[in-house]
DNA sequence: CAAGGATATTTGCAAATGCATTCTAATCTG
DNA sequence: CAGATTAGAATGCATTTGCAAATATCCTTG
């Protein structure tokens, strides 16, 4: 009769997801706040004829300059190829500028033009509001700690070294 | 001279991203792990015939039967429009069942077939597994503190009362 | 109780996305 | 150092997405 397992069978069942909760379950509260901060912010941005990848890259340009393209997609977590696009029309816009590579010239490395820098600085304020609204009544120590995991997890997961 | 700040103007500056540097940023640190943590089970799904807001329906309604439309692209954080056609996949395939809400019938309510919970059951390891991968070394008592910071988050942020 | 407005869902269509391929350049190997 | 392999970026193309409009039902109010 095979009611019972093997001894040897380490019976590690994981629980159910309907026994822990959808609100208990960070993947779950971490996607709908990630999906409601981005739908907003996409809203926002669209006003400004800005899409979320060339939002993304003014923003992760504002703090690293001259990246190469394909560390850039990692950045924004965007795909290379919608990123090459975002950056054609960042760059008719004269916000990016592209520039091959000097040490190895399969290689782009993007930059922040002064018009591109302006058009981040109008920008994140905006952002910056909605990151308040979302970490409203949250004290510091707390923050700190939330970023804090969320770096551990991110070590978790990454596939590069950044 | 206008080098000056009039002095009832409150400075509050918001400091700027470089400041804060990406990597102590919530909303990036988020984005970078909700972006690779989709990424990583949509590759999976993809083996199983299922996209996003297929298995996202699946997940759902294994724990909350019978939800309007509607409701179900709120807990799924799909559009409506992109639900609808992943409904009519999900049919299709025998895993889900459409029933006329009968107090209201515009609305329709979303039922998981026998065939539908054991698909989600077969599944569900693998969600549980890059979830454990997720927070890998990460204590109990901090991933409690984590998820109720995130239950405040999504609090300060839903439009809905779920 | 009819007319106007609101709500739930689906569908048409243009735009965005992502995969696979291509092109170019660098690197490795025998 | 020639040939094969790897790597970075752009592009072709089919699929997916999301907005707006259409459809159907319900609710409100004069």
């Amino acid at each position: 009769m095979m009611d019972q397992q093997p001894q040897d069978t380490p019976t590690t069942t994981v629980p159910r997801l309907g026994e822990i909760g959808l609100s208990n379950y960070s993947p779950y509260l971490m996607n709908r706040i990630v999906g409601l901060y981005n739908a907003s912010l996409r809203e926002e941005m669209a006003e400004l004829g800005l899409t979320t990848p060339k939002m993304r890259t003014l923003a992760v340009l504002s703090v690293i300059e001259g990246l190469l393209i394909r560390e850039l997609a990692v950045y924004t977590v965007v795909e290379q190829s919608t990123l090459s696009r975002a950056l054609d029309q960042l760059s008719a816009e004269g916000l990016i500028r592209r520039e091959s590579d000097p040490d190895d010239s399969r290689g782009t490395r993007v930059f922040l033009t002064d018009a591109g820098r302006s058009a981040f600085d109008a920008l994140w304020p905006r952002m910056a509001e909605s990151y308040a609204r979302m970490f409203r009544g949250i004290p510091d120590e707390e923050r700190r700690a939330f970023v804090g995991t969320l770096q551990k997890m991110l070590g978790n997961i990454r596939k590069h070294e950044f």
